[in-house]
DNA sequence: AAACATTCCTGCACGC
DNA sequence: TGCGTGCAGGAATGTT
């Protein structure tokens, strides 16, 4: 479910919530997530006050006072919740709740992931740019570094598709499959053009409207497009303002087209095919 | 019942 | 030949 904006909704929320906490237990109910989790974590972050919450990329990034960090990745379908036990025994979910912590004013963070391609472990955070999954990462969209210039470097004599190469995250942090439609509708440029042959002008506009959709998805609080739910249970509020993801058919915004869905990278894909080139 | 918000791995083709 | 890189496709899995 969820790219960067939806991580970083979800980032703001706890950083309220639960920063100051401490976690005085944790339970292990299935390991079996994308990769598994490891067996003392609960035991080994018992104890761990929590000081921030971060996030690079699609990772959650969790604090703790000792310099390490817990990892969190949602995967597909995964969701992080912060319940009030006195309110709750109603939405503890048996099946999927793989993960819970106990904090120390009664209420609990749950790891929550269906399809459980999710990630989740504990980091010291002097190895976090060793971490494998984050080391090859490229830069996040909202850095300096993250321009005209930069995509015009990564995507010359680039065969694949421009969307593939945007979604691709050594290209930028942070752009999933919803995202990077509604950017590329906005550049007006096909998600199938090839990224070599996407021009100087039309990469600047990738880079300034990437940030622009970003942003605003985050002030909307992301995208639920099926299950994404934020830490208090709440979708997100963007879905209404998707111009053209899942609106096959429907006219486009700007001319009145039809839009169009394409499979690009076995992702799906939707583009104006007037407006885009 | 086909499709799905993500990532990781494999195998093949190509160039040096 | 051998090695590195780019690219496509498949797999992991449960829900709607």
């Amino acid at each position: 479910m969820p790219e960067l904006p939806e991580v970083e909704s979800l980032r703001r929320i706890l950083a309220h919530s639960i920063v100051g906490r401490t976690i005085v237990g944790a339970s292990v109910a299935d390991p079996r997530l994308r990769r598994a989790v490891a067996a003392d974590l609960a035991t080994s972050i018992a104890g761990g006050a929590i000081t921030g919450v971060q996030r690079r990329a699609k990772y959650l990034l969790i604090e703790l006072h000792d310099e390490r960090l817990l990892m969190v990745h949602l995967g597909m379908s995964g969701s992080l919740t912060h319940r009030h036990a006195a309110l709750d025994a109603a939405g503890f979910d048996p099946r999927h709740d793989h993960v819970s912590f106990r904090l120390d004013d009664g209420s609990a963070l749950v790891f929550n992931d269906p399809r459980r391609f999710g990630l989740m472990k504990l980091i010291a955070r002097a190895e976090l740019a060793a971490i494998a999954e984050l080391a090859a990462i490229g830069p996040e969209p909202f850095a300096r570094e993250f321009d005209a210039a930069y995509l015009w470097k990564v995507t010359r004599g680039r065969a694949t598709a421009i969307k593939n190469l945007l979604m691709d995250q050594r290209t930028v942090a942070g752009v999933g499959n919803i995202y990077a439609s509604e950017i590329l509708f906005r550049a007006r440029v096909r998600p199938t053009r090839r990224a070599g042959k996407v021009t100087r002008a039309e990469l600047a506009r990738i880079a300034t409207i990437t940030r622009q959709v970003l942003r605003e998805a985050i002030g909307g609080g992301g995208t639920t497009f099926r299950s994404y739910r934020d830490s208090r249970g709440q979708p997100g509020r963007y879905a209404k303002r998707l111009q053209v993801y899942d609106r096959e058919g429907q006219p486009c915004g700007a001319c009145g087209a039809a839009i169009r869905a394409v499979v690009v990278g076995q992702r799906s894909s939707f583009f104006c095919p007037k407006c885009q080139k």
